[in-house]
DNA sequence: CCTATATGAGACAGACCTGTCTCACTTATA
DNA sequence: TATAAGTGAGACAGGTCTGTCTCATATAGG
């Protein structure tokens, strides 16, 4: 029973067309007619690749995940030292607002409008955020000790979500020069402790 | 015409009763049936203190903000050098994060319900928000130039905002004391170059 | 007492929601 | 060519949504 190739296709078709409703437009506000339709797909198509709306946001945020992983990993692979590891971090924040469909963090909005903890959704959101957390604190543990990376990594995390909501805010470029000025000083200072 | 002393409480009433359940089901995800229910109110009663579902979300959010700013210009008094009254907000996060009912930030949530920078929720959203960090700058500026307060608050308000996501997620501890431990190095260094 | 105001209860309209189902059609593979 | 998977189109069910409307009732002030 192959799979054709088409049907792998339209998936993903559907997955990045509700991407870019979600995106725009919401959870809760985006329904599935609109979906459907903006994909130019049956609805059964899609209820044949998905089990629900639920379960295609979830495919949505894991797939956005995914994207996002991947893209930092080829940044971090040009950078030699952690320092420049990180920065690279910032860069990729500081693009993103910048660009003309930057609509905030497809993350924070799925945890505002799925608050359960148990929620799949809440789940995929929590995947996200902890492996920028953990990525970060990775870096970092090669100049400081576990404890103090992991505080580190921390407060490097808060500035960027901060700056993401200041972004949306329509202040990204001044966010992300001042997240990475603050960055700059905790790493500086975190150094001279070592 | 004098408007009758139950007319205000009733409508006091609804706006403390939607605010409840925005917080913990969402904006969108709650419906107006929900809300008269649980105000145990009549349906035109609510239409007639308020203009429409979104009217009612607006003032739910400007009741919320004076609520919040009232807090912290009590705490405010009672602090004796910026630094403190800055400590001060610190101090209510914290406290904030570790109550039971804690949801997460209602205004971070109404920015992901509701991302039209011309709709009446997302301007609510920015009066709050900018509040908040103007609070935090006009602080600094006792201590620093208008410039250096501006960045330095903008830094403080981006470790907030990410620790209130992090709360949310269940490190709500860890997450305020990285952030002020943060706040403090960001602060120290600020004063140094003074 | 009498009148204006506020309310409760609920029907109602019109739209939208998610999810299921059928049926005809296309297309890839065996 | 024959078979089966995948699809498009759309009806359909059952529920929910916002917002309007009517009507009976309660109450406060003149």
């Amino acid at each position: 029973m192959v799979l054709r190739a088409d049907a792998a296709e339209k998936r993903q078709h559907i997955v990045e067309t509700a991407y870019g409703l979600f995106k725009r437009v919401g959870f809760h506000a985006t329904g599935i007619d609109r979906i459907i339709s903006e994909a130019a797909v049956a609805k059964m198509t899609m209820y044949r690749h998905f089990p629900s709306k639920d379960g295609l946001i979830v495919e949505v945020l894991d797939w956005r995940a995914g994207r996002f992983e991947r893209q930092l990993d080829g940044l971090a692979e040009a950078a030699t030292t952690p320092q420049r590891k990180i920065a690279t971090i910032f860069d990729w924040y500081g693009r993103w607002f910048e660009r003309p469909n930057f609509h905030g963090c497809l993350f924070q909005h799925a945890l505002a409008e799925f608050g359960d903890p148990e929620h799949p959704v809440f789940k995929a959101v929590a995947r996200q955020k902890d492996g920028l957390k953990r990525r970060m604190q990775e870096i970092l543990e090669a100049r400081m000790p576990a404890a103090q990376a992991e505080s580190t990594a921390s407060a490097l995390f808060m500035l960027i979500e901060g700056a993401t909501l200041l972004a949306q805010m329509g202040q990204g470029k001044a966010a992300i020069e001042n997240a990475r000025a603050a960055a700059e000083r905790i790493l500086a200072v975190r150094k001279a402790l070592r």
